[in-house]
DNA sequence: AATAAAAATGAATTTTATTCTACATTATAA
DNA sequence: TTATAATGTAGAATAAAATTCATTTTTATT
């Protein structure tokens, strides 16, 4: 599948963020090794893409229960005014344990993923920060027994 | 809050990981400089870090229009069997469009969230790929009309 | 307080990042 | 096609950072 956008990515800048996506800590000569490349012509590359916003950042993934966060929940909520409900959103995603928020189509509005402790931590969320919310009519709250995977790696094609 | 697990996490390594969690590639120079430690004594902590699984992998963070996956979507699924739901479990973990699968409690057995190119290549995962899962009942998909947040960087708490 | 274990220091060494200039490649237009 | 501009790459030089290690300090435990 080719790619027709406005980043204009050619399969050595793709075979970068593939390598990146999984290894962010790798260094300039690895990188350069990998691509038979030279480790200037790789920084410059690296540096263009970061500059362009193809690469948005770079995290360690931290395992959740290390930090005792042994909660995950998505919760999906319908809203009073489904055709302004960016200030709403806004407000959820200003919520620290909020990952992440989505408006979605269907019989819901919003889908938002959170993290917490427990289900007391859970409990205490709803009643202190999403009770804040404004337009919200509906929440449904999905708790999730077991994680099987989570990955944020994307599936980037080939030239 | 105080951490009580296995861990055994200090404020020190708490803020390394609030540190990285943002910022990778930031340097042992700079770690250290941040922590008012020397840099050999962060690199040992940042390697028993990942060696203890507290920190389980660096990622860039590829824009998903970069590379055309423009589509996002979380389907839920009830499955036959819900005491062994395990082997669904894995077969979905499997497609390599698939970036999350959790097994959930509620009417649903199973949230996916999935990333591909439009509608169409959406429909073909799903004709291709989900059809062959063995013990799915029923599936529902969600579209994303638009991301408003979505961050992997968990809210570390102090000591 | 004595001991053991863990962590931090600071200097030395190795490795890497970064900069810069020259050269090569590609695309564009005459 | 040829000239021209623009962009990308190579490779060496330098600056900066990572890494190692022996020693010292701190912390926890008895």
């Amino acid at each position: 599948m080719v790619i027709e956008n406005n980043f204009s990515l050619d399969h050595i800048d793709l075979a970068i963020l593939r390598l990146m996506q999984d290894n962010a800590r790798i260094s300039n000569v690895d990188l350069a090794k990998a691509l038979d490349l030279v480790p200037s012509a790789v920084l410059e590359r690296v540096k263009k893409l970061e500059k362009k916003n193809v690469i948005t950042g770079y995290n360690a993934k931290v395992n959740p229960a290390a930090v005792d966060l042994k909660l995950l929940a998505f919760i999906s909520m319908k809203s009073s005014q489904s055709f302004s409900c960016n200030d709403t959103a806004s407000e959820l995603a200003k919520i620290p344990d909020v990952q992440e928020v989505h408006v979605i189509a269907g019989d819901d509005c919003f889908l938002v993923k959170v993290r917490t402790t427990d289900s007391a931590s859970l409990m205490a969320l709803l009643r202190d920060e999403f009770s804040k919310v404004p337009n919200i009519l509906s929440v449904k709250t999905t708790i999730v027994l077991e994680t099987v995977k989570e990955q944020q790696q994307l599936v980037i094609p080939q030239k």
